[in-house]
RNA sequence: GCGCCCGUAGCUCAAUCGGACAGAGCAUCGGAUUUCUAAUCCGAGGGCUGGAGGUUCGAGUCCUCCCGGGCGCACCA
């Protein structure tokens, strides 16, 4: 069930084999950056030094011996380059491009993603952004490659923060105030947390007994207050996550493994990896080349973030058995990651190897780094509201008899923003510019829109149902090689994707198929044209929208039939 | 101080397992619309890939050192 471009790989490489023995079916075959060089590209420098040859020969004799079917092969110095038929590349591309198939994969497996974790009480910012878009997005891809996928939301609503956060209510709560904005006026008693602390020794003590009485389970006023807190917050959050079409099987704070604490530490002691150190609990990982210890108990008796995430890893593997847990979780969890598969590794958990941190640099602004403390936000809504609103502009500017200019704009204004996110590499930081977020020019989300718009508006106004894309004459594609090699792509894009756990990769073959469908109808009119190449080129178009919108839904990104 | 990540065009970013002449977008300049949406397309200029060595047939990519930035380094998450 190869599809795309896999059927002429795998061909070549069954020639490969057949030529030089089984090993060459795994020769690198690259994607040469040139167009002109064909599709694919065997670099001989490798297989010559092992064959004792030359390899601008053996590129000359392959290419004189080789025979693939649909496919030319053709010798450029030590390059085999591969050029493939250009009616037969159409006709491959045309059997599933387009369809809300394509690409779709055998997959199998049980993917676990742990993704967005906004904390409880504090708004949701930028930052929050990159680990919500990029889980959400990897979630749909491996979803598409056929994987079972669970994907949970590990709210941050447990800890030592809450204890400060019940204290200050109690001294400066207004109900009036936790009504009209509950999160804003959460964030102001944080704040002002902060800064009386220092002032005031007995807010610290207030906390710590505060939290201390909710982690002991009793049912009193302090927990009744952050269970308020939890499911204002959550309401908060929900209208982001419906914005931006997220979905989680399962929002689990690290309340939920409440109950499964005192186990993981029983467990961790019957491993015998326990230390009791300055009155703690700990476990020593310098056999695991961890300097840190990993603290898994404070001296008066809390638990900590990485004793919840024991005890969620054992609790997870028990219910959903997966086979790949990932953790989209920032660049400067690495080491709380590190310890985490340490702790298992010594307690002979080895499906530890099965967890996986995804890391993603951090988003900064120009003035400097975010600070929710310092008051240094921004908001992740107001992101979204000042994209929609440029947006809401730009459609009534350019289109204004859009029949739904609001819904366009929100889709708009949204995709730019996504996309922006995901079309960089997650591990690099990111430096939040207005300028570039709010840009609806060149390699954006709206450009990709707006070709899907373009090949919609097309499709309308044939009046009838595309064509069965396997009814049509190929060699009438033979001019739109540049178009099918993107689309084609496609399905290669997305394994790879999720293989390096890199949503920009599948944003990027998306932006040269966009770019490859804009030069194709710029100059090949499709309406009108003689019956034979008028189907033709409706099905290539149709092709071009159905892999447009697949892959937008895969990155959440939404795609109008109009802008 | 130790560890990890990053330095590519004026700006934001790509570059497949180490492969061909380092590519896009933005910005600048110049073109394209009686015809399916100009949020588009075509073209031009713009580079000692932070610096110095090394490995290799071949280095933006690997190794060493230096410079610059970010993050982390047990009682936060």
């Amino acid at each position: 069930m190869a599809q795309g471009l896999d059927v002429f790989e795998e061909r070549i490489r069954t020639a490969l084999s057949e030529e030089l023995g089984a090993g060459a079916a795994q020769a690198q075959l690259e994607i040469p950056k040139q167009a002109e060089h064909g599709e694919f590209a065997l670099p001989c420098f490798n297989l010559a030094k092992a064959r004792g040859g030359n390899p601008a020969v053996l590129a000359a004799e392959l290419a004189a011996k080789l025979r693939v079917p649909e496919v030319q092969a053709a010798a450029a110095g030590p390059f085999l380059n591969f050029k493939l038929d250009r009616t037969a590349l159409a006709a491959a591309v045309l059997q599933n491009a387009g369809g809300s198939d394509y690409g779709r994969g055998p997959g199998g497996q049980t993917v676990l993603l742990d993704f967005s974790s906004p904390n409880i009480a504090k708004p949701m910012h930028v930052g929050h952004l990159r680990s919500t878009v990029i889980g959400a997005a990897l979630s749909r891809i491996f979803e598409h490659l056929g994987h079972r996928v669970v994907c949970i939301n590990h709210l941050g609503d447990w800890g030592s923060q809450f204890g400060k956060l019940v204290a200050a209510w109690q001294r400066w709560g207004d109900e009036a105030a936790l009504e009209q904005d509950p999160i804003q006026h959460l964030l102001d008693l944080y704040v002002r947390y902060h800064a009386e602390e220092e002032k005031d020794p007995r807010l610290a003590q207030e906390a710590k007994r505060a939290f201390q009485e909710l982690e002991s389970g009793a049912d009193g006023e302090v927990r009744r207050t952050w269970k308020r807190f939890t499911e204002l917050s959550l309401r908060e959050f929900d209208k982001v996550y419906r914005r931006l079409g997220v979905h989680f099987d399962f929002i689990r704070g690290e309340s939920w493994y409440e109950d499964k604490l005192e186990d993981a530490l029983r467990w961790l002691e019957s491993r015998g990896v326990l230390e009791e150190s300055e009155g703690a609990l700990i476990v020593n990982l310098e056999s695991e080349g961890i300097k840190t210890p990993c603290l898994v108990k404070t001296a008066h008796g809390t638990t900590l973030y990485v004793t919840r995430d024991i005890a969620a890893a054992r609790s997870r593997l028990d219910e959903f058995g997966f086979d790949l847990a990932l953790y989209v979780v920032g660049n400067e969890q690495k080491l709380h990651f590190e310890q985490l598969k340490a702790v298992l590794r010594r307690c002979g958990a080895a499906w530890e190897s099965r967890m996986e941190h995804v890391p993603f640099g951090l988003v900064r602004l120009a003035e400097g780094k975010l600070s929710t403390r310092e008051g240094r936000v921004l908001l992740l809504s107001e992101v979204l509201d000042r994209a929609v609103e440029l947006a809401r502009g730009i459609v009534a500017e350019k289109n204004p008899n859009h029949p739904d200019p609001e819904r366009a704009a929100e889709a708009i204004g949204v995709g730019a923003v996504v996309f922006h996110d995901l079309k960089h590499q997650r591990a690099r930081d990111v430096v939040f510019d207005w300028k570039v977020v709010l840009s609806f020019e060149g390699d954006t989300g709206p450009y990709l829109q707006y070709t899907h718009a373009r090949c919609c508006a097309i499709l309308r106004k044939a009046g009838r149902p595309a064509p069965d894309p396997r009814g049509v004459d190929p060699a009438l594609l033979a001019d739109a090689g540049e178009l099918m090699a993107a689309l084609g792509r496609f399905p290669m894009a997305l394994r790879e994707a999720a293989a390096k756990r890199e949503p920009m990769l599948l944003a990027a073959q998306l932006l040269r198929i966009a770019a490859a469908g804009n030069a194709f109808y710029r100059d090949r009119r499709v309406l009108g044209s003689e019956a034979p190449l008028e189907d033709a080129r409706l099905a290539a178009i149709a092709a071009l929208r159905g892999t447009l919108a697949l892959g937008l839904r895969l990155l959440g990104v939404p795609a109008p039939e109009e802008m």
